[in-house]
DNA sequence: GTGAAAGCGCTAACAG
DNA sequence: CTGTTAGCGCTTTCAC
């Protein structure tokens, strides 16, 4: 026989359909003893419930919303088609998903902005924005009031049972400083150390990640002091060739924070006997480009498409009151080298066949 | 107003549902002119089908089977517990997913066993075996029944129309002679080549890629002839301590098998004055544990929850006669270090919040 | 060629 | 506390 259905569940629990939707949705109104009568006759059944048909049903859609900032460069738009790609693969799922690219810089704006949500308006959002007091409080309030959310990239995951799609920081600065320690082997020296700011939580974690490592075990390198560029070209061109005019020792170069191409580009430009070994976040078409192309070592990424889809999964899941299924909403630290790219980069043939199947 | 459905689309267009279905899913017997009328309608409203819905009308229930080979160690292991996994997740999208550890070596054997299957028993199967002439005939001959069929890690995409999940071999193996090369920068020297055999295409390509890298890039080091294991541990330490006596300058190894528990195992008991840089294939519990131990330096891998994920969905998207996504189906090169193995090696806390949503 | 009506598995008012 | 009934959006006979 075919999978059983509530109505089977219903003559097997001599009940009617109504009580066993009561008891599947753990509705309150029912027997104790009606109860492990349904339930035996489920496990005896081996009754699976059928999550489209209850959708359906309840023509259920999830109203969700990605919150990026408002300012951004490539790492950002990248982020941002593939929440446009996976809102359209979404939509036949009753999942609607849309992009507010509205957050500042300041925290008090960003409470603000999460303060005007209700469920009226979203069933989930997800966040990216750097942690402070006020969001995480702004965050509190939204799930106090009954919106699901998800913090993207960066945030501190169960102090207050708020999730977190996005790579563990601390083990991807690791990463970062094993593979210069490794491709180091040969001239071991200062490494130059490059955020945005350090005054985000993601980039103080990658560097302590990033320093555990080189201590631990490359003690023949030294990481310089974090150089911080702000954003801005002047100040970064100057902090740069000063500290490379001071550490005649330099042998590789680290850009932590998740837009590379401003320190990237200062310092190609940057006249160097020794060809430095080079490692940078995130890959956009400037870090992949520059990879291929030798200026660039490695790249740690995180899957941005799968970041996307996780973090849809989770807040669906959070929606429906389920939990997620841990294993497979992991996102893995990638490490990309020119060889390892894959399709989108490159290649022209897909490995799946191009014409229609069975 | 919420999405537009198949009524309004019917209303709007001044015909039955029936005939707005007929349109929906390209079936034939409407003139040219009512199909015309629905399409405006379609875009004009904005339609968007409901799958779910779909499906349970059509109370379409997939039957797919994963055909494995019936001998294997630790890696097909973990691709079977990434199935078993998946099948209970599928089960609620009215997926029924099996596994049958049931191929053999012989190649008529394997399309013996694929020649008794037939829509009757699967919409679909996923075969992982290695590639042959056999093979690809049984496969043509089952997709030519209407049984979908995708090929698993191994296999030529394209040819004949059956899609392949799995990673670039090629890319792979060129991944691995990359750190290899960069590892050895200091001790440049003779590398290692240890593969179960050299019969299958995947063992070839990832040998071509190495090959390409290490000649291109490194010409300080070179890749020795492969050594086959034939699974045999007797004559993989007769093989090994007889080409490490031949070649004093040996400064890394490269098994290039998905099984690298035996070549490891024997390369560990094998004297060796200098330290050997290292790089295997697949995570299983023993290369993760030697990675984080020290006794491999990389680890290249594809992952197996994606694996076996990617295949369902493009079973499934191939028996719908729809293509499946191919952005999002692409199997990641992974590289592994010790410092990025994530979660599920040795972390305790997950990063999704424990407790329950919104 | 096209339409009417029943039903997929489940939920959500209502009655009782 | 429990059952009846009418759908959710789409497919599928079977008539017309």
């Amino acid at each position: 026989m075919l999978r059983p259905t509530t109505k089977d569940l219903a003559k097997a629990a001599g009940v009617s359909l109504a009580t066993v939707d009561r008891v599947l949705n753990g509705r309150p109104g029912v027997r104790e003893e009606t109860v492990t009568a349904v339930n035996t006759a489920i496990t005896r059944l081996g009754f699976v419930r059928n999550l489209s048909a209850a959708n359906l049903a309840r023509s259920r859609v999830y109203r969700l919303a990605f919150l990026l900032p408002a300012e951004g460069d490539q790492f950002l738009a990248t982020v941002e088609n593939h929440i446009v790609e996976a809102a359209k693969s979404f939509e036949t799922e009753g999942i609607q998903v849309s992009l507010r690219r509205v957050l500042g810089k300041d925290p008090h704006q960003i409470a603000t902005l999460l303060a005007t949500i209700t469920p009226d308006d979203l069933d989930g959002v997800s966040i990216l924005a750097p942690e402070s007091p006020q969001l995480r409080d702004a965050t509190a309030r939204l799930r106090e009031r009954g919106v699901a959310v998800v913090r993207l990239l960066a945030g501190v995951a169960q102090a207050d049972g708020t999730d977190v799609v996005g790579i563990d920081n601390r083990a991807a600065g690791a990463t970062a400083a094993r593979l210069i320690g490794r491709f180091c082997a040969a001239s071991p020296g200062q490494i130059l150390v490059i955020a945005d700011t350090m005054n985000a939580r993601d980039s103080v974690e990658r560097r302590q990640g990033f320093d555990r490592v080189i201590t631990h075990d490359f003690p023949g390198m030294v990481a310089l002091p974090s150089l911080e560029t702000h954003g801005d070209p002047e100040r970064t061109r100057a902090i740069l060739s000063n500290s490379l005019a001071n550490h005649p020792g330099i042998t590789a170069a680290y850009v932590l924070s998740a837009e590379a191409r401003l320190p990237l580009e200062v310092l190609a430009q940057m006249p160097g006997p020794v060809r430095r070994v080079t490692i940078a976040h995130e890959r956009t078409a400037f870090t992949e480009r520059l990879l291929l192309g030798g200026g660039l070592d490695a790249v740690i990424a995180q899957n941005a498409g799968h970041l996307v889809r996780s973090a849809i999964r989770v807040l669906r899941a959070r929606c429906d009151g389920r939990a997620p299924i841990a294993s497979q909403e992991e996102i893995r630290i990638e490490i990309l080298l020119p060889d390892n790219l894959g399709n989108a980069a490159h290649q022209g043939g897909l490995r799946l066949a191009s014409s229609g199947g069975a």
